[in-house]
DNA sequence: ATTATTGTTGAACGGTCGTTCAAGAATGGC
DNA sequence: GCCATTCTTGAACGACCGTTCAACAATAAT
């Protein structure tokens, strides 16, 4: 019972995710949260808790989206490729080149939650894990020498098309990143 | 003539960099600049104007010491190699983790004066250019097809190490991405 | 010694921060 | 209709933000 909200949580969430997204936690005011959610500050926090909770749950949001995104249709090679590509394609349809959320958060780590550092952390894992899995995948039985430095160098460049593409680099020098990458993947895989 | 200053603009730039690279530009309130020079708030406005030329002097004062690490001894194969485990070694060796201050500055973007942004894309397109050159100097005429698509693997991989280590990697995974990016390097260029 | 100039000091400025509160409005159960 | 409960509203809280100011101290030139 009681007064029913007058609004979509799921709707507020992806609000907050989009200022969270561009300003960073530090740089969110919640009256800036208000405006783009079209709340009140209490009605916010009623909802949410607090800025971290707000904080928190935008990057469970964001994570979804992008695993949903990345997650391959199939897995070996193509799955490699499937990753690499879609977080070019996405980094570069961003009009306003945000880059990726959890990075972002990485260079606010000081103001950060200790849980949301944690949240954090745990997302390169699964990045890398999913990595892992696709460059696995892509052999019949056990992969050659130098696999987990392979998985590796495909995090480092899946990383840093997301940080450079928010740094204002250009479609090609991100496309050019992909390019090296899977042709490195390519060598080493034949 | 006038009063001398009582203390040195490069003591304090040092103070300046070492809050602004671990808190960032939002993060870090002028107030801690001062318990970090040990002067009062008139004194660091006197001597650089505003918490924007604080930011960039720090800023500064962070290239000339991360260029004067990267700049290699050698040039060719071994000056990549430089590169890239000099990035390693000073990522893993800062015990506070702080990563690279220029990348940290990527996430702030919105809070940024656009002429802090401007020294931050140029510095990214220095990186670059550093690396390029490395990769050039590899070979005794022109380099082999996929250099450029080489050099900005190579320019992803340093970024990935510096952000990585702030976000907490293991001194293992960081070198595993060197020896990735170094495997991947020597396999291109054979 | 006086003057002009610059740095230091400590306090203060208005503005914004995250957060909360009292009052009113809207619901389900009785 | 009335109660208990929950949400909304608008204003307010103290704390902190970047910045500035008037008063005082220290120097070089006259």
């Amino acid at each position: 019972m009681g007064r029913p909200r007058s609004f979509e949580i799921d709707d507020a969430e992806a609000a907050l995710l989009d200022v969270f997204w561009s300003k960073g936690y530090e740089g969110s005011a919640v009256r800036d949260l208000c405006a783009a959610t079209g709340q009140r500050q209490a009605s916010l926090y009623a909802a949410f808790g607090d800025k971290d909770q707000m904080f928190q749950a935008a990057l469970h949001r964001y994570l979804v989206w992008i695993e949903g995104h990345l997650t391959p249709p199939e897995n070996g090679r193509e799955g490699v490729r499937h990753v690499l590509e879609t977080t070019c394609r996405l980094t570069i349809e961003d009009r306003q080149r945000r880059g990726c959320a959890i990075i972002n958060a990485v260079a606010d780590r000081e103001n950060l939650s200790p849980r949301a550092n944690v949240t954090v952390q745990q997302s390169f894992e699964r990045l890398r894990d999913l990595l892992r899995r696709q460059v696995h995948a892509s052999f019949p039985s056990a992969p050659p020498a130098g696999a987990e430095d392979m998985v590796n160098l495909l995090v480092g460049a899946t990383v840093s098309i997301r940080l450079l593409g928010r740094a204002g680099a250009s479609p090609t020098e991100l496309r050019s990143i992909v390019a090296g990458a899977l042709s490195a993947f390519e060598r080493w895989a034949a």
